[in-house]
DNA sequence: CTGAAAGCGCTTACAG
DNA sequence: CTGAAAGCGCTTACAG
């Protein structure tokens, strides 16, 4: 390996010099700097960034901490992340950790021996102490998608009123009989999806059927039987808010398979816009979140807390959803 | 910060009998090891990984290359690849480069630089002479997804015969006039591909309508444009044979706006396999590539060269492909 | 502007 | 079994 003393040994300089003269930051005499950039070239001079970090103390690498990049919501986030991080000089670490508390601790411990300068969790519950725990030592932390409430800082949406909208959106049209498909309740998003939906139909006068209230958490669980089983016993609502695309899309299926058509017989509408909602048949009718945004926002507040503004207090930033109107709503007379 | 002189301060030893009774390598008078352990959980230490790295010159993180997360086939393995380093104690940097050269080579500088012990790339083309250059290096390095001949360890599924047998089947449900919607030919990926539909077509005597041979890059183009448009034409062919799931999910929304439909009309063949492919309308016939595997093996065989069995040959692991029959093809007479 | 020295926090031969 | 010392490859006060 080719390291500082090679080059300056080349270049007939002190390794000082050498280190000055790629720092940029201190002057150098012109000429010096030639001949150092020059050995530089020649031997193919790249400096070991361990050893830099270890000086600096800092690696300019982050970790993003999420559930699972397969789940179809975290790819656009974790670009998100990666390519503002790119722009800062910055790499990502990525770790998978389907919700699983020991998994992540032990992660967080392992990143946080300064591999990394600060983490991004997509993972956060309330009961995630280990997260509090790292932002009383000061240590740069950030969520997304998910918040812990006013003492760190997040990038999220509002997951109530757009529920509201959304449902608000589904009354308007004309639709009377409402089912939800709720997400685990243990997460505070989806209590708020809920709570959205709620407040909706009372404000509208409109009953909650608890047959109608289909709770479906587990990582794979699109609502598929749940629906299905509903429609089997006949209990057969107009419109369906589903709390997200992938069940939205679980959704179109069940009612499919149970010979019944959407929009004509049942609405349906989801939460997220991912790529793919445009593509099924009807294009889904669904609550856009800025997914790409909210991990740039995300990675832009991370690498402010790392460069320093650690005092600041903590924000919750809330992203703009939007409704968008495709195919899978009907407007009912 | 603590480091390891306040652990040993505090136990009464010295920094180097900390780090072996940490190490666990050496043997260490039991009661010593008592104090040292105790001290550590005091004091909650946690050794700096980057003077470890310095140290012992490597750093347990290898850096997986793709084109964009967002590309619904590679969520998939990523998983695979993280699954596997994590299990053996690695960690890994995700980049994505959008088949930029330049932001790749970037990227390899930058993380050559001792931040990673290893590098997978699932973004190889014959061109990449830095990735040649790099296993001449004898630095570790796996390609996944595509190779580039014998040169390096790739990872990846057998192309021509899985299109072969995806168009053979098409064919023998008395297809005539098969239609392809081929990727970027400068990928070695959908030239084989390509090769796969031309062989089979000729091995059974059906001519290849150059109309019907639909080519379509970009990042984005899904053909659902030159599909409705070669439809518009008049030009109907009763087959089409998509050279990957977002292809083949375009085609059938391009299909059902020009009033057609899938499978009555055109039948429709994927290549990939993706979750969703599953829950589209119709359920969609692809060839199934295992890409989470796919992701773990270039993980294994990653970390066996790192671990030193550099000297042997590189190997081109053919993983299985299987087709998944659903309902986007239809047994015409 | 430049060099010699110290030090970042570890690990590991070298002695004992 | 244990300690003192050297060294991994950098950066940066400290002198000059």
């Amino acid at each position: 390996m080719i390291t500082i003393k090679d080059v300056a040994k080349r270049a007939g300089v002190s390794a000082s010099t050498v280190s000055r003269a790629l720092s940029g930051k201190v002057p150098v005499d012109r000429e010096t700097r030639d001949r150092v950039m020059e050995a530089v070239r020649a031997l193919n001079y790249r400096p070991n960034v361990l050893a830099k970090g270890l000086k600096e103390g800092r690696t300019n690498t982050i970790g993003l901490i999420i559930p699972n990049i397969c789940n179809p919501i975290f790819p656009a986030v974790a670009r998100g992340v990666e390519d503002v991080a790119r722009e800062n000089g910055f790499t990502v670490v990525l770790c998978n950790t389907d919700e699983d508390m020991d998994m992540e601790r032990s992660y967080v411990e392992k990143l946080q021996n300064r591999w990394v300068d600060g983490l991004i969790f997509a993972t956060a519950r309330e009961e995630s102490e280990h997260i509090l725990k790292l932002k009383q030592q000061a240590f740069p932390v950030v969520l997304v998608a998910r918040h812990m409430g006013a003492a760190v800082d997040a990038v999220v949406v509002d997951n109530y009123s757009s529920s509201v909208e959304a449902v608000d959106y589904l009354i308007k049209t004309g639709h009377k009989k409402i089912c939800i498909v709720v997400g685990d309740r243990d997460l505070m998003l989806y209590r708020e999806r809920f709570e959205g939906y709620r407040h909706a139909l009372e404000s509208a006068g409109l009953p909650l059927y608890h047959a109608m209230v289909l709770d479906v958490s587990g990582r794979d669980d699109n609502g598929y039987d749940a629906i299905k089983s509903m429609l089997e016993r006949g209990i057969i609502p107009d419109a369906i808010f589903a709390t997200s695309d992938p069940r939205a899309i679980g959704a179109i299926r069940a009612i499919k398979d149970c010979g019944l058509r959407v929009p004509d017989d049942i609405s349906v509408i989801g939460f997220d816009d991912l790529d793919i909602s445009l593509y099924i048949d009807p294009p889904l009718t669904t609550v856009s979140q800025p997914l790409y945004e909210m991990g740039r926002e995300a990675a832009r507040k991370l690498i402010n807390l790392i460069n320093g503004d650690k005092d600041e207090k903590p924000q919750i930033t809330i992203m703009e959803t939007r409704l968008v109107k495709r195919k899978s709503v009907k407007q009912r007379l």
